[in-house]
DNA sequence: AAGACGAAAGTGGTTGA
DNA sequence: TCAACAACTTTCGTCTT
């Protein structure tokens, strides 16, 4: 809190909750109006009363098919509906099949959809806000009717694929690939698709993107990995990047950074975590010292 | 013996007619 | 729809440490 009335200095404060406002018991400025009131106006002694009294339900979700929210007219078994008069039951029983049907056909298609992306999101180690980001891209798919003549697994791991790259935390289509049962192929077709009829506008991948990434699986220092950064962002200044897979640029910067500061990596090693071949990494490798300059320093390092 | 090197042929995907 | 094309992979023989 700034705390202090820019008229006179004084630190002592009024607050009239009734008319949200915020005044300096020295001079009367106001210092703030209309806030919003975020207190609870009513109190609760046991869990009974709260329950009650709550006005507001558990968070919104895009996992769940439902949000979290559902309703269902006439729970299952002998319930409310058969308090009712016969003539009225008729009626309700319409209204339920009604209801369940409108439900389930979008929603059976959405909790099976959902189901899969935890399993592959899991798979993979991903964070819970990119699971919110798929589910949300999946459900505008589905609402568009994307998902027609396409497999629900290649359009969620698309979605999956989309939400990684937004959040900066890319994943290859190898990865997105092994975690579910799509081909990288269909999973990069599907992808294309998407984000095109959705409007979805993703920058390409930066190769340092990747790099804490691979570094950590290789146990290297952050030191290494500022190196490699730092590499990274003179090669781009060079135009060394562009055109260029990022994960065989950022597996060079890696090789690169990790022979300079004497936690020499194999070119196996890095190209493994990396998931291209040596032979890109020396391709790479050999532009990004020559660019730059670093040829002496890496054949010291050596 | 392991790692690095580089030539050569093959593969999947993009681009432009 | 097709061919040309660049990036990347696979494979393999050779050199270096």
């Amino acid at each position: 809190m700034a705390d202090v009335c820019p008229e006179c200095g004084s630190t002592k404060f009024i607050y009239d909750s009734k008319r949200g406002e915020k005044i300096c018991a020295k001079c009367g400025l106001v210092l703030e109006e209309r806030q919003i009131d975020t207190t609870q106006e009513w109190r609760a002694f046991d869990y009974e009363q709260k329950q009650k009294r709550d006005r507001t339900g558990s968070f919104l979700t895009y996992t769940r098919h439902d949000k979290g929210l559902s309703t269902s007219i006439g729970d299952h078994g002998y319930t409310d509906l058969y308090k009712l008069k016969p003539s009225q039951r008729a009626s309700f029983y319409r209204l339920k099949r009604w209801h369940s049907q409108v439900s389930t056909a979008t929603e059976r298609n959405l909790r099976y959809a959902l189901s899969e992306l935890d399993r592959i999101s899991s798979a993979l180690g991903l964070p819970k806000n990119i699971r919110e980001t798929t589910a949300l891209i999946y459900r505008k798919a589905v609402t568009k009717g994307l998902v027609r003549g396409r497999s629900m697994e290649s359009v969620v791991a698309a979605a999956l694929y989309a939400a990684c790259r937004k959040h900066n935390v890319p994943r290859t289509l190898d990865e997105i690939a092994e975690g579910s049962n799509v081909k990288k192929r269909e999973v990069g077709r599907t992808y294309r698709f998407i984000t095109r009829e959705l409007g979805i506008k993703l920058l390409p991948t930066s190769p340092i993107d990747y790099i804490s990434r691979f570094a950590s699986e290789l146990k290297l220092s952050p030191k290494t990995q500022q190196k490699a950064v730092e590499i990274l962002k003179r090669a781009q200044s060079k135009d060394l990047v562009s055109g260029r897979g990022p994960t065989g640029v950022a597996a060079a910067a890696i090789y690169v950074a990790s022979t300079l500061t004497n936690e020499k990596k194999t070119q196996r090693e890095v190209a493994e975590v990396a998931g291209v071949t040596e032979v890109t990494i020396r391709n790479r490798y050999k532009e990004l010292i020559e660019q730059l300059g670093m040829e002496d320093k890496m054949a010291d390092a050596l």
